[in-house]
DNA sequence: CTGAAAGCGCTTACAG
DNA sequence: CTGAAAGCGCTTACAG
């Protein structure tokens, strides 16, 4: 690989100063048309590329934004990812992205990692350990130091920024209520996940349809299941020892797993158990029988945190900081894991 | 956000020069152990961080590698990324992540883009396009004037280069060859893709397979869909006149696509029809029945890449380059789409 | 022990 | 129409 070409080595070429050379290449009208032509052209022919980083250093600008996800191999995190590059290379902007696998020490490396200049601002999503210990001063430390952030999901309330999130709670009542409608009474939850946000507004949704619906509550058929425990185990003991016609999945994963063990052990999907999924993945109209579920709509929350991140990096400095949450509507889609609707 | 802290700033706090500050903040024994203490201290209440970008430009190294995919919205390119992410970071790299779309454009727009020294290596998969129309000018000059190159998975051999891929060739051959032993004769190949290099050595492996074990090959159960073609339509037409006992599909959606419709039409999967799937995704295992897969192994082939790619950013200059092609070995996951084996 | 200088690759206000 | 100078934030060989 030979070295790049650069001004300065254009500018020896013609024997002009590298001023001259910067200016002829932007067609600026201070340069006579004969300098240009010639300049261009060797330019052209060289491959000459300004360094990004030269400009970079020059702007305080580096166009490009940090993503911080807690997993990648994950639907909801790949789409909502598909939506961030797709706006980010819309209007010009790199992504860097980096994975915290769910650790606090790795995302607070990473966050401090990129508050060096390199990224104008910052979307994440907070893993479950920073969640669960409420450690958020990396966090505050970058919005002073580096730049704007937008959280996306898994959010937290403490952190004054700009917030896009799934409607968590009410959709987790629309699928309690849909159950609730389809004749269901023994609603179980299912989750991998316990200390989220976005997992207890899922509970507290559900709880509030039971209340509404005038159903009890179940303690033993909410089902947290902590990554030390055997999932299989944990779905096998619920449904020999409790009454549950219904689960609700908080997480493909949880969804697809329960119902796989529960046609195992001899129950009809929907007419022993129903079952409802949060998904951002397409793959449950492939299952048998293929799985109702709540689609979060990930592409476009990864769309409209870039957007709103990405306004907040190219407003003037002196703007007044307004931070705004927005709410993602979620839909539910109907399959075949739940019954037709009985009531209303 | 107030500004980030500079050397020039501690430097005017103490009123010494930038190049005391500096040596102070490296621990240089150049400098007196009480001006490195409270210039250290002072830093680090101040949360000084080393301005990256002036850092890359001083060294001509971004410890930044770019990676450009067809697609995100793919189980292979997301085990991959997955794999490149973990190694990257691992070695202190960050990772600019941009999708091709399967356009040949764009990845010449992003290929360009990336070569003004913003990375230090590039990671690619070829788009469709790409491939079809065999144009590899951007890749040449990428190398010529930015730095090594690996492809994967995707890759041209016009492109002179270090290059990860799957055996595609033997991989569809040991798939034929398993479907032939358990009594399979009129095996089908379904994709999507058609202009791609993996898929021809893909069709290769099974042509050779059938020819191998001496069975006639049937052009027209050889099914490569174009995206301007119903999906559907072509499966059900293929089914409805041709006599087929078995389906490959080159890809995930292929497969389980072409299984849902063949259920739909009353065969029974594995006894009318076998099914067997090029994957990356544990995702099959959750179908009824679970479908046989070839595994790709698709995080330990980015992780490969990834190697690869930084040890040849990280080797003096003038090393000789020397390219290597790795190939990674493929698993044959049985499950239920396939019957068992009759022949040996 | 400390600092001035040159330089990485670029831009722009200013002088000539 | 062209160029010298200053500067973005840093490092390092060299001088003092």
């Amino acid at each position: 690989m030979k070295q790049r070409i650069t001004l300065k080595q254009i500018a020896l070429a013609f024997n002009v100063s590298i001023a001259t050379v910067s200016k002829a290449l932007k067609d600026s009208h201070e340069i006579s048309i004969s300098t240009k032509q010639k300049i261009q052209e060797y330019a052209l022919q060289h491959n000459y590329r300004p360094n990004r980083i030269a400009l970079s250093l020059l702007n305080k600008k580096t166009k490009t934004i940090g993503v911080i996800m807690p997993s990648i191999l994950n639907p909801f995190f790949v789409k909502t990812f598909s939506g961030i590059e797709q706006i980010a290379n819309e209007k010009g902007y790199n992504v860097i992205t980096i994975v915290s696998h769910g650790k606090l020490d790795k995302e607070i490396a990473s966050v401090n990692m990129l508050e060096n200049g390199l990224i104008d601002g910052l979307l994440i999503s907070l893993s479950e350990e920073t969640e669960s210990k409420q450690h958020f001063k990396h966090l505050e430390e970058f919005i002073e130091n580096a730049g704007p952030i937008v959280m996306f999901d898994r959010i937290s309330d403490s952190v004054i920024t700009d917030k896009v999130i799934v409607d968590d709670f009410n959709c987790a009542y629309k699928a309690t209520e849909h159950l609730i409608k389809t004749g269901c009474k023994h609603i179980s939850v299912v989750s991998t996940l316990k200390n989220v946000g976005i997992i207890k507004l899922r509970i507290n949704g559900y709880l509030k349809a039971l209340e509404d619906y005038k159903l009890p509550v179940n303690k033993k058929i909410i089902t947290l299941i902590k990554p030390e425990y055997d999932f299989e185990t944990e779905i096998k003991t619920m449904l020999d020892y409790q009454n549950v016609d219904a689960i609700i999945g908080l997480e493909e994963f949880s969804a697809v797993e329960a119902m796989v063990i529960a046609q195992d052990r001899g129950y009809t999907i929907p007419d022993d158990i129903s079952i409802i999924s949060f998904t951002s993945s397409d793959f449950f109209k492939y299952t048998k029988p293929s799985i109702t579920c709540i689609n979060q709509h990930s592409v476009f929350m990864g769309k409209t945190a870039t957007e709103i991140l990405i306004s907040k990096i190219e407003q003037p400095q002196d703007a007044d900081p307004v931070f705004e949450t927005r709410t993602i509507k979620t839909t539910l889609i109907e399959r075949n894991s739940t019954k037709p609707l009985v009531i209303k």
